[in-house]
DNA sequence: CCTCCACTATGAGATTTCTCATACTTACCT
DNA sequence: AGGTAAGTATGAGAAATCTCATAGTGGAGG
């Protein structure tokens, strides 16, 4: 995580999203603007994060390390996006891993100072309802529509939402699971798109080579944080 | 809706779920308890509904009805669980419909009464941002487990979850697409269950048989709103 | 009464997806 | 260096699910 002193940049960011008009109090100055590098962690689980985010540029993902080690993916995030609201609202939920898909811009608060101004702020607090609420209904909407799609719909959606500057290196265990296929169906799909030319294997990853036919694919299919 | 004039009973289920403890003023005293009947409407979209409903006993489902009047199940609540929440917090919200599956209780706060008094209790704001939160993760969950498993067993879910008094009558067609497959194939999986004797064909709807089995079948898929 | 439309119902063949078996590779532990 | 575990890879046959075609039924409205 790095700081980033650019004032404009952060007021420009703030304006875009409304940022400040969720708080009853001055945010603006509060609130420090913060670059996340790709891949790097957000929040770290089982740490609780240090600061109310808001991510305002760049993807990131959400995922829960077992005790054995097992990893499963949980969800995506897309800008505009509180993380950490929840460790905020409720000292009993456990944290999970947050990672950087790509370079990620946040305004960040820090807990230790804002803790209890957000919790007494009932601006902040309704718009976190606000915000909490709608991104259920989305969620409800987006899953039970999905399920009607097909893998390499559904497979083309995810590689675009994940993959980095065009190179997909997501894990096939894990992508399985989220997807909901086996393991292997998932390498048939996949090894069907190199056919296709849709990717390239290159070395231990994949290249996205034509973007427009894997969103042409996944044209009706949407993603938890997207709109 | 009928008011129900219990305060043992009122008291009780108050104290089952930890309502009172959700709000900063005496909610003993403001909220009714009152009761849905089966198949009766807790909230009529478009009508914005005029309580804050806390469900205590029952099952609900909530459904859009469109324009030309089709209508999609979107989601199940079970106790204990807020109803009418997002309208509260949220005046841009759309409302949906709320159906009793079978008779409902309820804990009511008039939203005419004590809308303003809500939206600044800072105890409330944060127990319905931690409940918005939990259910969230828990639909996630839900949502991305269940897609693993095939139809017959989130069928025999859906139809314990949906039966009352174990009859099973829901629309076909919305089933299937709630569920994410097609008409054929539900038909399919259906008259199997009648074929294993799960369920009886009665008239125009069916009689769950042996629940038990359905359960088993269903032993691992979780359901919205279950816990 | 007739018509229209949504829902129900069933068959046949095609596609998607799964299970299981079997190897190879890489990382890590000892 | 050997051993183990996880991830990767591929084949073959089976099961789940889809699409399309075709029909019957019941209610709403003219």
């Amino acid at each position: 995580m790095r700081k980033i002193q650019n004032e404009v940049l952060k007021s420009q960011l703030i304006k875009q999203w409304g940022y400040d008009q969720q708080f009853s109090f001055d945010v603006m100055a509060a609130a420090r603007l913060v670059l996340f590098p790709a891949k790097s962690l957000l929040v770290q689980a089982p740490e609780r994060p240090q600061n109310l985010l808001y991510l305002v540029k760049g993807k990131t993902k959400l995922y829960d390390t077992q005790a054995n080690g097992k990893v499963t993916l949980i969800d995506f995030f897309t800008p505009p996006c509180f993380i950490g609201e929840m460790e905020l609202l409720d000292p009993a939920s456990s944290s999970f891993t947050v990672q950087a898909i790509e370079d990620c811009w946040c305004l960040a608060l820090p807990m230790a100072d804002y803790r209890e101004k957000l919790l007494h702020d009932t601006t902040f607090l309704r718009c976190v309802g606000q915000y909490l609420g709608r991104k259920n209904a989305r969620n409800i909407q987006t899953f039970s529509q999905n399920q009607a799609f097909t893998l390499a719909q559904r497979l083309a959606g995810f590689i675009l939402l994940t993959a980095n500057q065009d190179i997909y290196e997501e894990k096939h265990t894990q992508v399985a699971q989220y997807l909901g296929v086996s393991y292997r169906h998932l390498l048939y799909v996949l090894a069907d798109f190199v056919e296709q030319g849709y990717l390239e294997k290159v070395g231990h990853h994949y290249r996205v080579c034509t973007p427009d036919k894997l969103a042409q694919l996944a044209h009706e299919v949407s993603w938890p944080g997207t709109d």
